[in-house]
DNA sequence: ACCGCGATGCCCT
DNA sequence: GGGCATCGCGGTA
């Protein structure tokens, strides 16, 4: 499958949030390839998003990667124990990036459940095969991504996002989630899913 | 089903 | 020192 070119990404965050659903996520490591399709994002929309970490041009090392140009990785920590995994968006100097909330398993299915879950994929219960990637901190958990990962180039070798099949689906735009503090922006619509998809974190 | 809460570390003031 | 783009648990229903 043909993997996303650096154009893909060097839009606006909400456009960029909208077309990757649907996109696979993929993490190889030691030559084995993990893959989910995504079906949930957030779009963060930089200086004037009070959301953002990068709102009003807020520049500190944690952030910096965001100004780094289209393509790039921003992973990081939340709660001490969870990563949240997204991509910058635009040109380098402007802040955006869209977080990759929750996707769809569809390769590297024990991989994921050792990572989970410590079990092998056939072990899980259905509670659990739907809490491999529902959400943005399983996710990362289920492909292996941490801050390890951070400023990472998407159009490498390592981590990447790449065309899907042809599927058709209804995408559903909500309130961002867990942003309660950010006054007006809070109800801007910039979440987005695919509407019945199970992985979907919150309905 | 929803509700409350604790975990745990890094970031930034 | 306060707060966080979360998660899983245990309670009540």
């Amino acid at each position: 499958m043909k993997k996303l070119n650096r154009e893909f990404y060097n839009r606006d965050s909400t456009i960029v949030a909208k077309e990757l659903l649907g996109k696979v996520l993929v993490h190889e490591t030691d030559g084995r390839r993990a893959a989910a399709i995504i079906v949930e994002t957030e779009a963060y929309m930089g200086a004037e998003d009070k959301a953002a970490h990068s709102y009003g041009g807020r520049r500190t090392p944690r952030v910096e990667v965001m100004y780094g140009g289209p393509g790039l990785s921003y992973v990081f920590l939340i709660y001490g124990m969870y990563n949240c995994f997204n991509i910058v968006t635009r040109e380098e100097g402007i802040p955006q990036a869209v977080l990759i909330r929750a996707a769809e398993p569809i390769e590297g299915f024990d991989f994921m459940a050792r990572n989970r879950f410590n079990k092998e994929f056939a072990q899980l219960t259905k509670i659990q095969i739907k809490g491999l990637t529902n959400g943005p901190g399983k996710l990362c958990g289920a492909l292996s991504i941490d801050r390890k990962l951070n400023g990472e180039d998407l159009c490498g070798n390592e981590l990447y996002v790449e065309e899907g099949e042809e599927r058709e689906f209804v995408v559903v735009s909500s309130k961002r989630i867990g942003i309660d503090y950010a006054e007006e922006a809070r109800d801007y619509l910039w979440r987005f899913y695919i509407e019945d998809n199970l992985y979907v974190s919150v309905k």
